[in-house]
RNA sequence: GGGUGAUUAGCUCAGUGGUAGAGCGCUUCGUUCACAUCGAAGAUGUCAGAGGUUCAAAUCCUCUAUCACCCA
């Protein structure tokens, strides 16, 4: 049956896939060779909410070529997917869907409820990223799917696993190890998802907003000098002050306001540190008093110079703070809304005035429960609260005043009265600077993220940074692009502490338990253990044998019980057993760790760890990890952390970090854009095929890749391009009783030797660029080398050949043609699976599918035949020049031309002889004739020693032909002269390899012969001019 | 502010010291039986600018300009 135009991929695409599927064709170790080395690749898990994006797309593009050409190499081969539990993004998702369906919401129905919720979305939707993976044709071995929340205590029948127990082994293993602790640190918090997350998860936005100016007056009604010099000393102002004065884009925060800090260089202010002064907001009666101090956190020239010290809402000042050991006051709640809780607003700041006095100090716990909001903004949101204190200020008088021409208020001056503008009112008014600022938003919410104190669990990845940074110095884990490792170092180096508790339900709960300290004490005791009955057996051993323990639901309820019981307590010094039998409190941490902690485990957590399982022995560590770079911090450096510390080995040989793909103006894909392409729309419009071969053709390393459809188009058609020359060989009988593959054909006719000496060569080239990633070379090389060399040439060639009655001839050409054919779909098929496999189990008869054929192993010393080549060059080299004289003389192209040619030497000669049939259908050429002189119009090409010409009989166009001639040769003369200067440049002849001088003597001569024969051929054109 | 990178044909980009390239687009011609998702031929460059190193620089170094990204 004929085969049809073009490869129908909606068809055949799926229908394939399965076929692969149903043989088992991806399973780990399928088609390795006997003792076979390994090679294991871990997908980089998508959310399991997510769908795929072109990310997705190009990131498993380039695994998917490795893996396909490791599996046909015969190497004992593993792709895991997997996908990950995306805390945050997948609460949300079923946050927002059931508000949509009018359900109750999270907090109403409760965790568990919740919980079931979520498992039974991640069962429906989760399958939606396999099967688009599936679509882009990659090579999973789906058997093997993990999940990062699989095995855990909600999960529902057929998602169990044993990532749940590895995550909190891993945990517990870290915590007995000290690398886990507990702490009030400033985090990023998300006041919508109510929740740390991790700075990573920051996007820093510059955002349109304000710097207030405001008064902050010296204590006492202390006045001092305010003085201003020049570089030189010189004094530039010079004024009589009783306040500090304090520029800040979050007045909200004022009311938590712990100190004023200058630069100890800061002569302005050197004579009022040490003084206290006064927070110019909150009740009259009760205004707090702060200390000035100084640090080297401020900059003299920015702003006034002075800072307030807010360490419970700003990172830079709980730097400050923790130095100069001032509380940290914090402000608002968990929606960032102003705090309503606590004692009253007198009392809070008395007590925070008897602290900076020195009167008394805070424990952490006391600052925090100190509520420094007045009474009049408590519960008021964090903007709305920041309107009413600029109000409150401005109106007191407190803001710094400035003329209404003062250029930092960005408005336009009103024009003065001389240029014809109003009279000036000469009333001053508040400094408000309107500038862009840079804010933090939180990646998922958009929100303005609050840095705020709160109790977290940390990793203190100082402890375990050690090895993930002396295996990349010292080559143990290979980081490309070699740029990416700097970015690798300076944030390892820099590290810090990691929060790994989210406030969320989704993922995987802590196992860390709190109960009563029998030795007393206000705040609860905790044991981390990796179940509950192994947390109260440590608690018995504090406790007794005999204590028993009561498991509550949260803290609130253990506190209830706690409370109800604590008549019958008594507290002799250390809170005792109670008299008679009473239950102890326990409750277990109710947060969950960052999703990024069990992605962390990914590379062996997939491989069954903590089992030592066959597949954890085969293929961990693994080969590569393929990534982009946004996830080097999030990801890379957090598993190469962590796989050393838990199994001290490390996860992966190699790392490849490829960059973005961007929209064909080079912007960013986002949805507000508008701009994404989404690869499914891609593959249903131009198969999977060409949207593979365009990523990986465009994959150079380290560049964004800018994504146009022209581009796919492109490669489409080279999809139809290769389709088409294996029809023309099927029309031919070429694969008639083909098994392949088979031993190069020895061939006699010198296309025939070429094409399979070219063949080889392409070969080595494609190994050598798969080998070092670049996907880009070898997506080239296959590219020029299937359209450029076998369909352009090596089909024409073949043609003569296969019409000949030599049946010899034919028979080899037939076997070369397959041979060649059979290299390019095995070559091209870790690109271009689905057309490869079509084309394979259509041409000859099959003994395995092609995703398991076995990959080319040729070399070309073995199968380059050097005077074949040189032969074919110079046929190419004949029918080029005859088919460019040709066009440009305007020959009809259906017309047969007689063809001379004079200084044909014994090579020529032999070249012509063997390859007349093939010239002389491609240049469309009657016949050959040898002569001495050409006839008048004659026009001249030039190929190696001889000269050929194409007699036109006076219709050739002597001016056209001299100007075609005298081009060529001014481009020619240009390189003798370049190679002409540098064989006479001494030094050169002195300083180079011998083979370049070689090589450029060689070019010279050669471009000389040309030169000349132009130049006859020029003389003779101007003698009949 | 710190860091990283980019600047090569109309567009998108390869090109790690030795004759400047590809794809797309453009122009002209061509439906001869693999392919019009095609074929043949052609035009197009101060390799951002200025210095330097070298026999030799798009390539290495320095500075400048512009742009992008990452981190503050």
């Amino acid at each position: 049956m004929a085969m049809d135009k073009t490869f129908d991929a909606a068809e055949a695409e799926a229908r394939l896939y399965d076929a692969w599927d149903k043989a088992g064709s991806f399973a780990a170790g399928a088609n390795a060779q006997p003792g076979a080395e390994t090679f294991s690749i871990m997908i980089p898990p998508p959310n399991v909410t997510g769908s795929l994006h072109m990310g997705h797309a190009f990131n498993n593009t380039l695994q998917d070529i490795l893996v396909r050409w490791h599996r046909m190499q015969g190497h004992d081969t593993l792709w895991q997917p997997g996908q990950d539990h995306a805390g945050i993004a997948t609460q949300m998702v079923v946050e927002r869907k059931l508000a949509q369906e009018g359900n109750q919401g999270r907090r109403e129905m409760g965790r568990e409820a919740f919980l079931e919720k979520v498992w039974d979305w991640k069962q429906e939707s989760g399958g939606t990223i396999i099967n688009q993976l599936k679509r882009l044709g990659a090579s999973c071995d789906w058997s093997r799917n993990a999940f990062t929340m699989s095995g855990a205590p909600q999960a529902p029948e057929g998602e169990d696993g044993n990532f749940h127990d590895a995550v909190i082994r891993v945990f517990v293993d870290l915590y007995d190890k000290g690398y886990i602790y507990r702490g009030k640190r400033l985090v990023n918090w998300d006041p919508h998802f109510e929740t740390a997350i991790s700075d990573l998860e920051v996007e820093n936005v510059e955002t349109p907003g304000h710097m207030w100016h405001f008064k902050y007056p010296l204590a006492g009604g202390a006045t001092y000098t305010y003085v201003e010099k020049d570089e030189d000393g010189n004094v530039l102002f010079e004024e009589e002050r009783d306040y500090i004065s304090i520029a800040t884009t979050r007045p909200e925060t004022m009311l938590g306001d712990g100190a004023v800090a200058v630069h100890p260089s800061d002569e302005r202010y050197a004579p009022i540190v040490g003084q206290l002064c006064e927070i110019p907001v909150g009740p009259k009666e009760h205004r707090r008093l702060i200390p000035i101090i100084t640090d080297e956190y401020p900059d003299p020239d920015f702003g006034s110079g002075a800072v307030k010290i807010t360490g419970a809402h700003d990172f830079n000042d709980y730097a400050v703070a923790k130095r100069g050991d001032i509380p940290c006051y914090r402000l608002m709640d968990t929606a960032a809304r102003m705090r309503d809780d606590g004692a009253s607003y007198a009392e809070a700041a008395e007590t925070a005035m008897a602290v900076a006095k020195g009167e008394r100090t805070l424990t952490e716990a006391e600052a925090d429960a100190v509520n420094l909001v007045p009474d009049d903004l408590r519960g008021l949101d964090r903007f709305e609260a920041r309107k009413a204190v600029v109000e409150q200020i401005t109106g007191e008088g407190l803001a710094v005043m400035v003329p209404p021409t003062d250029p930092r208020l960005g408005t336009k001056p009103p024009a003065a009265p001389e240029e014809g503008g109003e009279p000036r009112d000469e009333q001053l008014v508040p400094l408000v600077e309107t500038k862009p600022i840079m804010q933090p938003f939180g990646d998922r919410s958009k929100v303005v993220i609050e840095p705020m104190l709160t109790d977290q669990w940390f990793v203190d990845t100082t402890q375990i940074v050690g090895p993930a940074l002396d295996a990349v110095r010292d080559g143990t884990v290979e980081i490309l692009p070699e740029r990416d490792k700097k970015v690798y170092f300076h944030w390892l180096e820099n590290i810090e502490p990691w929060c790994i508790s989210r406030q969320l339900w989704w993922g995987h709960q802590i196992p860390v338990w709190y109960a009563p300290n029998p030795a007393g004490g206000s705040e609860w005791h905790h044991v981390c253990a990796a179940s509950e009955a192994e947390a109260l057996k440590k608690l018995r051993a504090m406790w007794g044998d005999d204590a028993e323990f009561r498991v509550t639901a949260d803290e609130t309820e253990a506190l209830e019980l706690f409370r109800a019981y604590l008549d019958n307590w008594t507290d002799e010094g250390a809170i005792r057993q109670a008299q008679g039998v009473k239950a102890i409190p326990v409750f277990r941490d109710p947060d969950v760790l960052d999703t990024w902690f069990s992605s962390g485990l990914w590379p062996i957590g997939t491989l069954g760890w903590p089992e030592e399982t066959d597949a954890l022995k085969r293929y961990f560590p693994t080969s590569v990890l393929i990534t982009g770079f946004d996830i080097i911090f999030f990801w890379v450096a957090r598993m190469m952390m962590m796989q050393y510390a838990v199994v001290g080995e490390r996860p992966f040989d190699t790392v490849y970090v490829h960059a973005l793909v961007r929209d064909e103006k080079g912007k960013k894909m986002s949805k507000s854009l508008g701009n994404v392409l989404d690869p499914l729309d891609l593959i249903d419009e131009y198969g999977a095929d060409a949207v593979r071969f365009t990523l990986a053709a465009m994959a150079a390393m380290g560049r964004d890749l800018k994504l146009s459809k022209d581009r796919i188009a492109g490669y489409r058609n080279f999809g139809t391009k290769l389709w088409n020359a294996c029809r023309f060989a099927e029309m031919n009988g070429v694969f008639e009783g083909h098994q392949g593959p088979s031993e190069a054909p020895k061939a006699t006719a010198t296309a025939n030797a070429w094409i399979i000496g070219e063949t080889a060569r392409v070969r080595e080239e494609v190994d050598a660029a798969i080998g070092a990633f670049r996907f880009n070379d070898a997506a080239n090389t296959l590219y020029a080398f299937v359209w450029g060399i076998v369909c352009d040439w090596y089909v024409e060639f073949s043609k003569p050949l296969l019409a000949g009655d030599h049946e010899a001839v034919v028979a080899e050409t037939k076997a070369t043609t397959a041979w060649v054919l059979d290299r390019c779909l095995l070559m091209l098929h870790p690109f271009m699976p689905f057309i490869t496999e079509e084309l394979w189990g259509t041409l000859g008869s099959r003994d395995k599918m092609l995703v398991h054929g076995d990959w080319p192993q040729e070399s070309a010393a073995d199968l380059v035949d050097a005077d074949a080549q040189r032969e074919m060059t110079w046929v190419i080299a004949l029918i080029e020049g005859v088919r460019s004289a040709r066009a440009q003389m305007r020959v009809p192209a259906s017309l047969k031309v007689k063809l001379l040619v004079s200084g044909l030497d014994e090579n020529g000669r032999r070249a012509w002889q063997a390859n007349e049939a093939l010239i002389t259908r491609l240049a469309r050429i009657d016949t050959l004739e040898e002569t001495d002189g050409f006839p008048k119009g004659t026009v001249t090409i030039p190929v190696g020693a001889a000269t050929f010409g194409m007699p036109l009989d006076g219709v050739v166009d002597v001016a056209a032909e001299m100007g075609r001639l005298e081009k060529q040769l001014a481009k020619l003369q240009k390189e003798i002269g370049g190679l002409d200067k540098r064989l006479s440049n001494p030094k050169f002849v002195d300083s180079a390899p011998e083979d370049v001088i070689e090589e450029t003597r060689g070019n010279l001569s050669a471009r000389r012969e040309e030169e000349h024969t132009l130049e006859t051929a020029l003389a003779r054109l101007r003698e009949i001019g």
